[in-house]
DNA sequence: AGCACATGTTTTTTT
DNA sequence: AACATGTGCT
């Protein structure tokens, strides 16, 4: 054995070696939370390289996230010397790369657009509204769910059976035809087609199938317990009659159900292929025995599952600590007192801590307190850059310019800014595009020849046309930044932006620089630097690839997002019937377990220590509800749980007061004095009011504007 | 066409 | 409570 080879064999456990040293033939790895997944994943990449010799060109890796699939391959590139060329990516981005290749075997061009959940939501209004059905009555979300489950299944329109006892499918059924036709009229596809697209590529091109099953020797699939059926089938269809397909995930820690996830796959692996090598680790190296112990006595509750035996050798560790709150504001205060004392005591830094919840909404009290009380804090998801409203209008234009036939982003941005062309307008444009057969661009390009237009209008949806092509001559001149300066000057949406928004306008443009940063290094990254490129990247990004590591801050997450990553200190918040096992998934057999595994995941995100908490009144939809400890709660043992004593968290604001405000008083703050705050930085006083204590309206240097009571907010003067 | 105001909806999780 | 959508007025 040479060098390399024990290098890469260094430090793993027996089981892990023989998944690593795995050559041909289907294989199965349960990896238990903790078992070092991805280490085997790596290192058997390069293992495949160094030792068998196999060329890394055949090799394909599929994960769920952007993150994964990096740190996948950052991890491989080091084992072995050279930069490797293996794909390892995304099943998404996976889909989108062949589609590019390969549009025209479907009757799709290769500069296609890739719509969003709204752009969805969009055509299928739309078409609902060509049809006479009520929206109201109907949401169009509802259909959409409706047929992106039929997409995961593979389901296509003609295939689509209308169930008598589900109404929505009659509805479902005359839409997704109509909805699939305008897919491939607007040359896009959704994040279902994807997956649904190479699929039926694979079937219905053998051709097609046998080039890559001889390009792509070597399958990897990690998070086997959460892809769905069209991910299922599309790994399937990707293994070659050699059968290289080697699958890692954990059943207990399925929780994308809801997004068609089937855990069925990977149970019946083995009867997918009868010879198929299974390899369990069960070695937990991340958790202390009381963190494992108790998220196995949580994870046993479930049915239908494979048995497992998980331990560890890292000791036993604190017990759990467990704190009932009054309210989810002393929730969030007891996190924040003991994330700082942990901190001051030197032992962990915010860094090492992680705040999970069920849902996003719970992300807010949080927030608050922490930045009242100066916790620096990162959010994980939530309100998403690229869901910014200007960000998506000039995506949308971006879109535009890229593939004209982009109906979605041509819809979005007519009259964005405002140019006059409202909904009668808009309507006579698409009337004459569906009896012409042609584009909705088009449309507007011929509007002249359009008879229920008056000249007028004609004139004003043909500038747009005009401006939208201008653009598109710019294309392959300038770089995609500059791009963007343009459409802002030229369209008048930053004059727009100046003239309407005060005080937010600032903020606006200054996310439209940053889109165009992500620009700049999207071009120094990647040598051709397409604007399709560049779009792609955007439209498959995800909230975790985003996260960045380190720093000294406590991360706020849901525990979805959470899926993969450990943290030495975990507050798992909100463990409260009805909010944690959500209150949608408490009468269904099977969705409760799969809270149950949700559950699992928060508890094994742990290393050394676990806070438990809950809350009897929780702020929900504008009102204080009680809410009952969650079902998990009684599911741990008590032996291992340590219930910490009422603390007053609640008065939080009150000790603030006591440790640091004695400038409450408004003669301490004169208007026009520059102040600095924790998370805002400088800013100027405008005014200085007596309304319930002293309130001050601050003028940060991000541009706005933010009234502050001086008896809380964490502010310090400036000095000259 | 565009605004102000009113009403309705939302919060489960996401590539 | 926050936001999206809808309505009626100008």
């Amino acid at each position: 054995m040479n060098s390399i080879d024990k290098q890469i064999l260094a430090g793993l456990n027996q089981p892990q070696q023989e998944a690593v040293k795995h050559y041909k033939g289907p294989a199965l790895v349960l990896a238990g939370a903790g078992s070092g997944k991805t280490r085997v994943l790596t290192r058997r990449i390069a293992y495949l390289i160094a030792e068998y010799g196999v060329n890394p060109g055949n090799i394909l890796a599929m994960t769920f996230t952007n993150k994964a699939a990096s740190e996948m391959k950052e991890r491989a590139n080091k084992l072995i010397s050279e930069d490797m060329r293996s794909w390892v990516g995304t099943f998404h981005s996976f889909g989108a790369t062949l589609l590019r290749k390969e549009a025209g075997k479907l009757g799709f061009k290769r500069n296609f657009s890739i719509y969003d959940t709204s752009d969805q939501k969009r055509m299928v209004k739309e078409i609902m509204q060509d049809l006479n059905i009520d929206t109201k009555q109907t949401k169009p979300s509802r259909v959409l769910n409706e047929i992106s489950d039929a997409k995961n299944q593979l389901i296509r329109p003609k295939d689509y059976k209308v169930d008598k006892f589900n109404y929505l499918s009659e509805i479902v059924a005359q839409i997704y035809p109509l909805y699939q036709q305008r897919m491939k009229e607007s040359n896009a596809f959704d994040f279902d087609d994807l997956i649904m697209k190479p699929c039926q590529l694979f079937t219905e091109y053998p051709k097609v199938k046998e080039y890559y099953n001889e390009k792509y020797k070597y399958i990897l699939v990690d998070e086997y317990q959460d892809v769905n059926h069209a991910q299922y089938r599309l790994s399937q269809l990707l293994t070659g009659s050699e059968n290289n397909i080697f699958v890692v995930g954990d059943p207990d820690q399925s929780i994308y159900g809801f997004r068609g996830a089937d855990i069925n796959n990977i149970l019946n692996f083995e009867n997918d292929f009868s010879n198929a090598k299974v390899i369990r680790l069960e070695q937990n190296y991340r958790s202390k025995e009381n963190i494992l112990k108790a998220a196995q006595s949580v994870i046993k509750n479930n049915s239908s599952r494979l048995d497992k035996d998980l331990w560890s050798e890292r000791g036993e560790g604190d017990s759990i600590e467990f704190f009932e709150a009054a309210t989810d504001k002393e929730e969030a205060g007891f996190i924040m007192e003991e994330a700082k004392k942990m901190n001051r005591s030197g032992r962990y830094s915010y860094g090492d801590m992680v705040v999970l919840y069920r849902t996003n909404a719970q992300s807010r009290s949080i927030e608050d307190v922490l930045r009242r009380n100066q916790v620096p804090y990162q959010i994980v998801g939530g309100l998403k850059f690229y869901d910014r409203k200007e960000i998506k209008d000039i995506v949308a234009y971006l879109r535009l310019i890229n593939n004209p036939a982009d109906t979605a982003a041509l819809l979005r941005i007519i009259n964005e800014p405002a140019r006059g062309i409202g909904a009668k307008t808009l309507e006579r444009v698409q009337d004459y595009a569906y009896a012409n057969n042609i584009s909705l661009f088009q449309s507007c390009q011929e509007s002249e020849k359009n008879p229920e237009l008056t000249k007028a209008y004609a004139r004003k949806v043909i500038e747009f046309a005009e401006l939208i092509a201008e653009f598109q001559g710019l294309e392959n001149e300038i770089t995609i930044d500059r791009l963007v300066s343009k459409i802002l000057s030229k369209t008048g949406y930053e004059s727009e932006i100046l003239a309407k928004e005060g005080p937010k306008a600032q903020e606006r443009l200054e996310n439209i620089g940053e889109l165009q940063s992500a620009m700049q290094e999207y071009l120094q990254d990647n040598d051709d630097g397409s604007l399709a490129g560049f779009l792609e990247e955007v439209a498959l990004i995800s909230d975790i690839d985003t996260m960045e590591d380190k720093n000294n801050f406590i991360t706020l997450m849901t525990l979805h997002s959470a899926k993969g990553l450990e943290f030495p200190v975990v507050f798992l918040a909100g463990l409260d019937e009805g909010l944690f096992p959500h209150s949608n998934s408490m009468d269904d057999t099977s969705e409760i377990e799969e809270e149950r595994r949700l559950c699992y995941v928060g508890i094994t995100r742990a290393q050394d220590k676990l806070y438990i908490l809950r809350a009897k009144n929780r702020f929900r939809y504008g009102e204080s509800k009680y809410y009952a400890p969650s079902r998990f709660l009684n599911e741990i043992p008590d032996s291992l749980i340590n219930c910490e004593e009422d603390g007053n968290y609640d008065s939080i604001d009150i000790k603030d007061n006591n440790n640091r405000n004695n400038n409450a008083k408004s003669s301490n703050y004169r208007e026009g004095q520059q102040v600095i705050h924790p998370s805002w930085g400088i800013g100027k006083i405008k005014q200085v009011k007596e309304d319930k204590g002293t309130k001050l309206t601050i003028r940060f240097k991000d541009g706005k504007e933010r009234e502050l009571l001086a008896e809380y907010a964490p502010l310090q003067p400036v000095r000259r």
